[in-house]
DNA sequence: TATTGTTATACTCTATAACTATA
DNA sequence: TATAGTTATAGAGTATAACAATA
């Protein structure tokens, strides 16, 4: 229970927290739950996606998406538009109302994220850009998808940890 | 749109992610969703927490927080035990049958998250702490919830940044 | 046969607010 | 009056699997 690697996976998990919560208020100030978000900021300065393209971004199922596009749609903020070469698939993109949400929102994210940095350099930024660089490339290492049996993988500190 | 902290955040949301990906499976395997396990995690090794104290570490309202106990206790895994101090409370603990799931649970996680930093050493995780560290404190920061008017958050990347 | 998206089930979480019983 | 927890309401997301249309 020791071991050295939870104090920083119980740091990671609070600034994760952390962002959550930063995010969730002015999400939801927008009538907008944080998947429907996720897609609007997807889909944001693009010409369209399809439902794999949107699902690989954002890691919701098909299942998920078809309720998430149905809610938006019903909004008026996306559309569906069907594409010629596969008449199986289409294009989710922004509709005039949903591309002027984005471009509220966006700015708005931006502007006030600079709070949250506001006294980093270049140094500051890359220091912390190149630890969770190396921790992301290895999350995507194969290897760890193919080295647990079955039982075990990683993510929460025991309350004695902290 | 060109801000140099938009690359930090969006390593971030994919060290985030991956993190809850690694988290997804196994918790599910063990019969639990995420607040469950949250909630048998933060219990661990404890002689038990008031919903007040559990709402604090989890950040799961309390009317959120009776539906995820009750059904945690349809299972056995907690039971609600009534304190003699202050009647209108309780402490919510691990029964039996919760506390060998958390000791079954944990050295599993224990043991996956090793292969996550087995190439890390001392110094490698006085980086990450460090960085991770950094930004944890500024989310903590008082003059953050307040400098906000209304709209201005943050907490996510368009996708021509990324 | 494989893939794209839909539908159907069934559950879980969430926010919000009104409610109770204690304090 | 204030606090701890419950209940009620109304969404919304999730996994899973079976399904239709198309490739």
């Amino acid at each position: 229970m020791g071991e050295r690697y939870l104090k920083s996976v119980r740091l990671l998990a609070e600034c994760l927290q952390g962002f959550e919560r930063f995010v969730a208020e002015p999400v939801r100030r927008h009538g907008l739950t944080h998947p429907q978000f996720d897609i609007i900021a997807t889909l944001g300065n693009t010409p369209g996606m399809t439902y794999k393209e949107l699902g690989e971004r954002t890691l919701i199922t098909k299942g998920t998406l078809t309720g998430v596009i149905d809610r938006l749609e019903q909004k008026g903020l996306v559309e569906r538009v069907r594409k010629c070469d596969d008449k199986r698939s289409f294009l989710v993109r922004l509709t005039a109302t949903g591309d002027t949400l984005f471009h509220t929102v966006f700015p708005a994210v931006v502007a006030h994220g600079k709070l949250l940095f506001a006294d980093y350099g270049d140094g500051d930024f890359e220091q912390l850009d190149h630890a969770l660089h190396r921790l992301r490339t290895r999350l995507d290492a194969p290897d760890l998808a193919t080295a647990v049996p079955g039982e075990l993988r990683a993510g929460h500190v025991p309350a004695d940890e902290r």
